[in-house]
RNA sequence: UCCUCCUUAGCUCAGUUGGUUAGAGCACAUCACUGUUAAUGAUGGGGUCCUCCGUUCAAGUCGGAGAGGGGGAGCCA
């Protein structure tokens, strides 16, 4: 098969497809910067388009010594060269260079990556530059990869991508703490009658935030569209320390008209699924650099700490079963008959009401069902506004159609519910929560004219990329984190 | 925010009971070798022992405070 050259200023070609072809001898142009330069022959290139490396061989005495010697870890290179079998066992195909130039030179005293496995936190604090590491290439890729597979699966299904603003002035999803967004002076900022800082003075004439959520701008959109999603940054500025949290993240959350919290399950697990078979048939490459990544470390770990199943396996477990599914009465239920329980191992007190803990989340997922599970039908209480009131209920045992989907390892990945489409009932609910029914008014509306049932989730897109690379720490799968007291770059 | 562990060379780490000139591997430099795959061999340079305060004849080592990081918890996606 012959290689397409690409008609770019430079026809160059990429690494990931002179690897994929056979030594024709053909004549071609290779960019890229180079991972290691063996016995002052043998350049490992990479381009980023995969984390296979194009040997370059500079036969001895071909090209001038001085030249050789910028050959260093991180330099970037175009070489000219033509494509051979190789001689060599670990690579089918190399490039016999014709000519080397240095595109940029790298200090090989002053540049941080060597070719040596660093750790993930060293990595974090030079995060401009680890996408040059294998791991790194793998898991921005598929980062790339997944956000592709979202419009493409919500594209199919005639979902219309609604682009709600980063920017607002609604309080009242609760969702968390905000970022506020103002051009007053910190200091000196004018004030109101009361002493309180006068907001109609400020850019928009109002307080505002960056949004913690699409949700009820999304619920807008589906009252005309049927069905929408968002796929944007989202804020909380909680002072959230963990391997699962950001102060800035990616959110996907569809709405859609006509759909009842069964519905809104279905289309939950057939969008996770379709991410998962999407990675693993367009990324096989990187799912099996991180699967090998995996067992590696979990090598280091002891026997009882080990997970027993490589990423890949993994994957294929949850793309060809059923997620369990299960109300939050029977989950109550099960942990209570858990020997867990009864040996007294979980920390917080079981009983209905409580809102589940991470340690009750984990048994289920990781102990009792070992797949992913769907909790339907929480309290009230414990839920927000907008979710919808299950009829029939026990008074005092009030229940929203609300589903969580867990997965193991990283916990809660998606939250939806079943709207309440009841004017009077969400007005009820509101008042009962001190939320301000005239602010809301835009929001009501939906209730107002022509209401329909109609449901919603919301999917953290950096968890999502956790459960498909393996990576336990949320800050390694976002270019640049942005966490308390961290804002680099 | 709470609990807990950590911070020694560019990186990963060792450093005994508080005791003389703080070590190793990798990386880097020089030389040798040349079909290597984390190349190999030899030689060499490289240190604010996180910061400050204290205890002591003497602190990388003990105590206190602070900073940064890891893991766990809460909040959540």
């Amino acid at each position: 098969m012959p290689f397409e050259i690409r008609n770019m200023f430079n026809d160059r070609i990429k690494i990931k497809q002179l690897l994929s072809g056979t030594p024709t001898g053909t004549e071609v142009v290779v960019m890229g910067w180079v991972r290691s330069f063996r016995n002052n022959q043998f350049i490992a290139l990479n381009d980023g388009s995969t984390n296979a490396n194009i040997q370059i061989v500079a036969t001895l005495g071909e090209f001038d010594e001085a030249l050789l010697k910028r050959v260093t870890t991180g330099a970037s290179l175009k070489i000219v060269g033509t494509v051979v079998e190789s001689l060599g066992k670990g690579q089918t195909v190399e490039v016999k260079a014709k000519t080397l130039e240095i595109l940029g030179d790298s200090d090989a005293e002053k540049f941080p990556l060597q070719p040596k496995k660093h750790s993930l936190e060293f990595l974090r604090e030079k995060a401009h530059l680890r996408f040059r590491t294998n791991t790194f290439g793998s898991v921005f890729r598929l980062r790339h990869a997944l956000a592709f597979a979202v419009h493409q699966f919500y594209n199919e299904r005639g979902f219309v991508y609604l682009h709600t603003p980063i920017i607002t002035s609604s309080d009242a999803e609760g969702a968390g703490e905000m970022f506020k967004v103002t051009t007053l002076p910190l200091e000196g900022a004018p004030k109101n009658d009361k002493g309180e800082i006068d907001y109609t003075q400020d850019f928009f004439g109002k307080g505002t935030n960056l949004t913690v959520s699409g949700q009820l701008e999304g619920e807008l959109g589906a009252m005309a569209f049927s069905e929408i999603y968002t796929f944007g940054p989202t804020f909380r500025a909680e002072n959230s320390n963990t391997t699962r949290h950001l102060a800035e993240f990616w959110m996907i959350e569809p709405e859609m008209a006509f759909y009842d919290i069964e519905d809104n399950m279905n289309l939950a697990e057939a969008f996770i699924k379709y991410l998962i078979n999407y990675a693993l048939k367009n990324n096989a490459d990187d799912i099996d650099f991180l699967d090998a990544r995996l067992a590696e470390e979990e090598k280091q770990l002891p026997t009882e700490k080990r997970s027993g199943l490589g990423l890949r396996e993994k994957l294929e477990l949850v793309v060809n079963n059923n997620f369990e599914r299960i109300t939050y009465t029977e989950a109550i239920d099960i942990l209570l008959n858990s020997n867990h329980y009864k040996k007294k191992k979980f920390q917080y007190e079981v009983k209905w009401g409580i809102d589940l803990q991470s340690e009750h989340e984990r048994y289920l997922v990781e102990q009792h069902f070992k797949k992913p599970v769907i909790v339907t039908g929480y309290p009230a209480a414990i839920k927000a506004f907008y979710m919808r009131m299950n009829d029939g209920c026990e008074p005092g045992k009030e229940t929203v159609a609300a589903m969580d989907i867990l997965a193991p390892g990283i916990g809660e990945i998606v939250g939806g519910s079943q709207r309440e489409e009841r004017l009077d009932k969400l007005e009820a609910r509101m008042k009962a929560m001190h939320i301000p029914l005239e602010d809301m008014s835009w929001y009501l509306d939906t209730r107002r004219f022509g209401t329909v049932p109609h449901a919603g989730f919301g999917l953290g897109f950096e968890r999502m990329i956790q459960f498909v690379t393996g990576m336990t720490n949320i800050r390694d799968v976002i270019p640049f984190a942005r966490t308390p007291k961290n804002c680099e770059y």
